[in-house]
DNA sequence: ATCATTTTTTGATATTTGTCAAAAAACTGT
DNA sequence: ACAGTTTTTTGACAAATATCAAAAAATGAT
């Protein structure tokens, strides 16, 4: 009661030093990106099809839209460093978050087959991407099966992440639902080689409460708790899970 | 108050005569299953490669488990008739529904990269079945190109159908959830050449309870709420939409 | 560093939903 | 048609979460 407040434990002001392990902003390195596998194809490919599927590296300043929702499709996005929010704009109540993007993921594959963006997606801090602009599919004649083969991975990634997103939403109580927001942000930053236990969370929680279909009180007393139990902690937007086994056991998904 | 009790008008004993319109069973014509996309690839390939895909349709008895979780992939299935319900078994809170799968729609195909299915799919009533193998891609040729192409259409559908299941249980309330997920089955009935205002509701609704999040309670009360405002009525099994328009407002995102 | 703005936290209260128990209704097989 | 079983419905109450209002903390700009 007296030693110190929880405060002092597990928040730190602007002073107290920020956890070490815990990088400033994610930045994957290309072998880790998803577009890699398209890149080591287009390299067996050779020189031409590769200009067909030119790269290019761009900055995206936080609050920028990167796509807007009925752009035509022109091609995919993967992330270099950085966040963002995909949402869509409801009448009756206003924004609703569909999903965050991770440095090494893809945006926008999806919108290939509709020919427009469904979507409109938001950088959440100061981000790089790659573009890949997905042209001339045909002039790679017999090659273009490879290329599809990756894609059809991909896609196949994204309906299991999706399903298993689709779970997390039918988890009942906020604890469950915030643990496992909180385990898939972690195995997804570890899939692309970051540190899964010591990672920043760049997201506000009102949106996190959009997301989970919760408010976003329940978001900040949930996240207390989890620090009163000693599961985590949080500095700022950066988040440790110190007993990632029991947040498991907490979240029963994952 | 005394001219009829809410029974009376909403639903029917088993000498009431059911919705006529409302089919006992749906059973989808090969023109509307997502497998014939496949089948008018193959006919414009020729016999051989037609011989590779032999489609074989099967029976299937209520409660038989058409997949059970870990066994290896051996093709994809597509349902003529009847309906489906997936799950996976967590250890501690049992049986957890992941999704439901009626007439004219594809089981497996996620699969096809893992090499094993990742759940268990269960027949809800009698069913008929056409089984794809999918074996033997590579003979294909430069022909594998179109096959692909049609997989890449699928799986791109299955996408958006996810994500925009993530948002159905994203949202709060149980009239939000229930009224999307029955909006959703009337658009997946309807997208196969079915009637999307009187159509089965196949599943339990101790089922619906699990996939939704929700107690069997709440969504039994829940569907007497939509009666009593007269958005719908229930025979048995069949369910008839009588307000579209009020059930989509109140269900927000479909 | 300071001030204005945004974001998070906290408390009090209302609403929604879950849980438990029991009754009613629907289904199943004979 | 009947009896046993499963499924759905209902009521009472407990628990979880939303909402509203206000304070505290963090962030951003000058």
């Amino acid at each position: 009661m007296f030693f110190m407040t929880r405060s002092d434990q597990t928040r730190g002001t602007h002073e107290t030093s920020t956890d070490p392990e815990c990088p400033d902003l994610h930045e994957v390195a290309c072998e880790q990106c998803k577009l890699h596998g398209f890149l080591a194809l287009f390299t067996e490919m050779g020189v031409e099809s590769h200009s067909i599927f030119l790269s290019r590296r761009r900055p995206v300043a936080k609050g920028t839209l990167l796509i807007d929702v009925g752009l035509p499709f022109d091609g995919i996005y993967a992330i270099k460093s950085g966040s963002f929010k995909s949402y869509s704009l409801a009448e009756q109540s206003g924004e609703q978050i569909l999903g965050f993007f991770l440095p090494g993921e893809l945006i926008g594959l999806d919108a290939m087959r509709s020919g427009s963006y469904g979507y409109s997606v938001m950088a959440l801090e100061a981000s790089t991407v790659c573009w890949m602009p997905l042209k001339g599919l045909d002039a790679l004649g017999d090659q273009k099966t490879r290329f599809q083969e990756e894609v059809i991975r991909i896609l196949v990634d994204q309906v299991q992440h999706d399903q298993r997103q689709t779970l997390l939403m039918g988890r009942r109580t906020a604890e469950e639902r915030l643990g496992a927001f909180l385990l898939n942000l972690a195995g997804r930053y570890q899939r692309h080689g970051f540190n899964g236990e010591a990672f920043r969370l760049p997201m506000l929680q009102i949106d996190i409460a959009n997301y989970l279909g919760l408010s976003m009180e329940t978001v900040s007393r949930t996240l207390r708790s989890f620090r009163e139990q000693e599961l985590l902690t949080i500095q700022g937007k950066k988040l440790r899970i110190l007993n990632a086994d029991c947040l498991r056991s907490i979240a029963q998904y994952c």
